[in-house]
DNA sequence: GACACGGTGTTGGATATTCAACAAACAGAT
DNA sequence: ATCTGTTTGTTGAATATCCAACACCGTGTC
């Protein structure tokens, strides 16, 4: 018997993460209840229990596996350094167009808090490099600001139902990080 | 325990009929193998055998349930005299436009020949009240004509996309049957 | 406080499905 | 005819899920 998971198993994840993120979309976390969850996902609450804790460690589960592999795909692509911040940002953007819905999801107010600065975090580790000839204060300063800045231009691309293309925004976030539009 | 399916069973079934009609988009019954058939619905192939004896049989079960919630269909609406065959033609088009794709590839040449056959046994029985004022095997014959031409009519009406909406195919059909165009 | 309702966490037994394996059959190539 | 690869139909043991039931908890109402 090899690694995979019994293909029973991930049947039962995958209903009751996708039922998640559905009831995500009417509710907040902290409305849904396992009863409901099993009833929506068409699974045995004694079930739901012998996966998860409870609809928070679901949530989590969900959130990690998200992180998990954005990571992944992230590293799997070679940042030149004058293109990195640019071409992070394009990937990430294309990474979120692939399912727009659940991060439009787990990025409101529904859902945990905590995600969107997990997210912030995984694009952390890339800036960081593009900002070494400042000191480490000014630096960490300075990519939390464009990070946060942008994570939040990507939330509104979302909500409006990302009428831009990736490479646009992707341009358009990099020229507010170089200062190319100020006040 | 009440007469409800065990879910399981529910959704295995439900797995094998999907996959089975996804199939027969590609390909003839003839060459959809219990071996290819579990790989798509991702079904154990024992389990499989547990349901079915083989893809014919899974085939007529779906054909089965189609006649049977048909015939439940059409039977819960009351008929008015006048207005019998063109209203039971408007149902049978609101019917099928609900799930347009499996009317499509179960009545085209991957599926089984016969099921064209039942569905016109169907219209049958709703349409034969409707010439009684013929001798009986003259209304067979006229019955079998006009059914035979509006399934086929019907038919490229799917095919095409369904580019009129059902008022205006069944109007369309009605006038064909009661000759108001002909050669 | 008592009661009703809804949800929870757990339990035990039944059941459906999984998996691996096997022998047999089949189809195509040589 | 022989060989090879694929599919089939079946089997047994393991496992995941199901279902019903229970005691408990929290909330709201009277």
């Amino acid at each position: 018997m090899s690694e995979k998971l019994d293909r029973r198993k991930q049947y039962t994840r995958k209903m009751l993460k996708e039922s998640m993120i559905e009831m995500l979309k009417e509710t907040s976390i902290n409305h849904v209840t396992v009863k409901t969850l099993c009833e929506k996902a068409d699974i045995n609450r004694s079930t739901f229990y012998t996966h998860y804790r409870d609809p928070y460690d679901l949530l989590m589960t969900i959130e990690d596996e998200i992180i998990s592999d954005l990571n992944d795909y992230l590293n799997s692509y070679r940042f030149d350094q004058d293109e990195e911040s640019k071409l992070m940002t394009k990937k990430l953007l294309d990474y979120i167009e692939d399912t727009p819905e659940t991060f439009r999801i787990l990025l409101n107010e529904n859902g945990d808090p905590a995600f969107e600065k997990r997210i912030m975090n995984v694009a952390h580790q890339f800036v960081m490099s593009n900002t070494y000839e400042l000191d480490e204060t000014v630096s960490d300063y300075y990519s939390t600001y464009i990070i946060s800045g942008a994570i939040h231009v990507i939330k509104a691309w979302i909500a409006s139902g990302r009428p831009e293309g990736t490479d646009d925004m992707a341009n358009l976030i990099h020229a507010f990080a170089n200062g190319e539009l100020h006040l």
